[in-house]
DNA sequence: CACAAGCGAATTGTGCACAATCAATTCGGA
DNA sequence: TCCGAATTGATTGTGCACAATTCGCTTGTG
């Protein structure tokens, strides 16, 4: 087993690994907004859907799975929470049916006076520098952007069958 | 409500945050393995565990726990079905009762083989440099240890309610 | 109009992921 | 020896996360 020509195997060695620690770190930041969302009543991922509905105070349904990485099957639930919470509205675009439209209401306008604090303070768990944090951005956002660009070439890409 | 100082609310906005492209691109990332792993019939998850039982063979359950950043919650369910797959056996430590030792079967050592051109296939996916990739995993590493400790001094911090 | 093609969402099923809780084992004293 | 505390890990419940499927709606074509 181990006669192969050294360092055959060394790809699959965990310290080798580029993708365990951008994962693990990805949960573990999770985490540690975990105490901070508690007191908001919000989970990660409906903290996120408040973000862009802070920022943008409606929203497509379309357009936030896009933004969030997240598709239909994790959003309606999450979309319901919300909306039982009374912090968003939900409604059919009365010009195309099929789009829903999420929308903020005042309560949950109200959350983001609360929630103004928690970025910096979860920012302060993870002991990078400013500098750090600007080359993780980087980093992170240019491995995105290339592995979405595969994505669509592979789905899109179904024409390309015929030449 | 627009009427604050302006910026009060910068850092609520999606694209300042450091932590969502840390978040997504781990998603993203499993998602590049998912075809890659269907081959070998293994989740993510599965193949972490893998990984590590395919460098030391055996593990007891506490110490794959901490390597991976998952509680028995987690682990448990995973490890059965690994299990049932023939790809690893579980046993109590005769010395303490307590303890968990997984053991890689001969037919979890062969899917090392098919495993060995994952890792590679994968960075292709992320279109990042040899040089990129390195400040990536330090930066990951470096966040994941400081969170890691942070942890660490709130829960045995416990000691010091009573002075 | 009729109808095929394709999109937007919801549903269903599987598999993490973790908090909270519980049970069993071990260990440290008195 | 016996009791209490700490450790290990299994269980339960909630909430993502995504693939696959389904269904309703819109749009293009005749």
């Amino acid at each position: 087993m181990e006669n192969e020509r050294p360092g055959a195997y060394e790809a699959l060695k965990l310290q080798n690994q580029v993708c365990f620690p951008v994962y693990a770190c990805a949960k573990e930041i999770v985490r540690q907004y975990g105490p901070f969302l508690k007191d908001l009543g919000l989970t990660y991922t409906q903290y996120l859907v408040m973000l862009v509905l802070w920022e943008t105070e409606t929203v497509c349904s379309r357009d936030l799975s896009k933004k969030l990485h997240l598709d239909y099957g994790t959003l309606t639930p999450v979309l319901k929470r919300l909306d039982g919470a009374g912090l968003l509205t939900r409604e059919r675009d009365p010009g195309d049916e099929r789009l829903l439209t999420i929308r903020l209401t005042e309560e949950g306008r109200r959350k983001k006076e609360q929630a103004a604090r928690v970025p910096h303070a979860v920012a302060g768990c993870m002991g990078l520098t400013m500098e750090e944090f600007g080359q993780l951005y980087l980093l992170a956002y240019k491995a995105l952007a290339h592995m979405e660009k595969r994505n669509e070439e592979h789905t899109g890409g179904k024409n390309n069958v015929n030449g």
